[in-house]
DNA sequence: TCAATATAGTACGATATAGACCTATATTGA
DNA sequence: TCAATATAGGTCTATATCGTACTATATTGA
């Protein structure tokens, strides 16, 4: 008879809903004042992934709402971090761009966290990291299938 | 040359914001309006650890900061799921237990949720999930004492 | 073609989150 | 012992987050 209740699914919501706070305070810790960490994801979404997007793209890939994205960017905008130009297409849209400033900040931000980081990387298998990503990956595929 | 940048962590990091969005958002569709996953979790923490915990040490279990915790259970109490005694051996203090309604509305919570988890499972192998948790639970731990 | 519907982004409002500061009680150490 | 310090919890305030409703543009299909 299997468990009727996934207890272990339970566990790893709740270990992930705590390092998000942890990493979230982490990065935050080495931001300037006023600064958040979907601030940095933001930066640095577009630093690797491309540049040209539009808010709704960027929306999707963190699952946050339209909303909570045009509040980020418009945080990032009103510090000179990104800037947006009309969408070639669709007159609807736009796309967000890094300034020269936000791709320094960005940088910047990056050096910092990396560094700190470093000494808490040895505490982690390489092997079971790989794990780890695959089955959160699969579970956040799993989790986006499933919303209707 | 080891990896300069760490990049498997941060994807984790990412993973792991993600991953916390949706299970957010799964748990809040599938609880009355006005509840939120920080109400589920303080009812279920509870349940499962013991009542008669102190705001300040919920507050810790979940890494979040105390007047976040305050405001929470303010709105558990509100709707009568919590109730809060004295803490006997501090005057500073108080403890924090279940009423009935609350450990009513938990069960109830967690049925619904449980069944409509239960498609999710198949996509994860035990043996994996375990592994992951295993990392998770160093990762966590040594964020926590990275935090000066 | 063009009416019906869908989508991108925004404005507004409600509420969660969290920092700074305050009060009361506990703890510590000279 | 008791002054100095630490801690629990709250108040006040600022702002992040996000739902609802709206406008403008795109897409669809009869």
């Amino acid at each position: 008879m299997p468990d009727r209740r996934p207890d272990p699914v339970f566990d790893l919501f709740n270990e992930i809903g705590i390092i998000n706070q942890l990493s979230r305070a982490f990065f935050e810790a080495r931001l300037p004042k006023g600064m958040l960490l979907p601030h940095f994801s933001v930066l640095n979404h577009l630093a690797r992934v491309g540049e040209g997007r539009t808010p709704i793209e960027i929306a999707r890939a963190f699952q946050v709402p339209k909303n909570s994205m045009t509040h980020t960017l418009g945080g990032l905008e009103a510090r000179g971090l990104i800037e947006t130009r009309p969408h070639p297409k669709d007159g609807r849209s736009k796309t967000v761009w890094l300034t020269d400033d936000g791709r320094r900040f960005r940088a910047d931000a990056m050096d910092r966290v990396t560094r700190d980081m470093m000494p808490i990387l040895p505490a982690m298998d390489a092997g079971e990291l790989g794990t780890t990503l695959e089955l959160l990956r699969t579970l956040r595929a799993t989790l986006d299938r499933a919303r209707d």
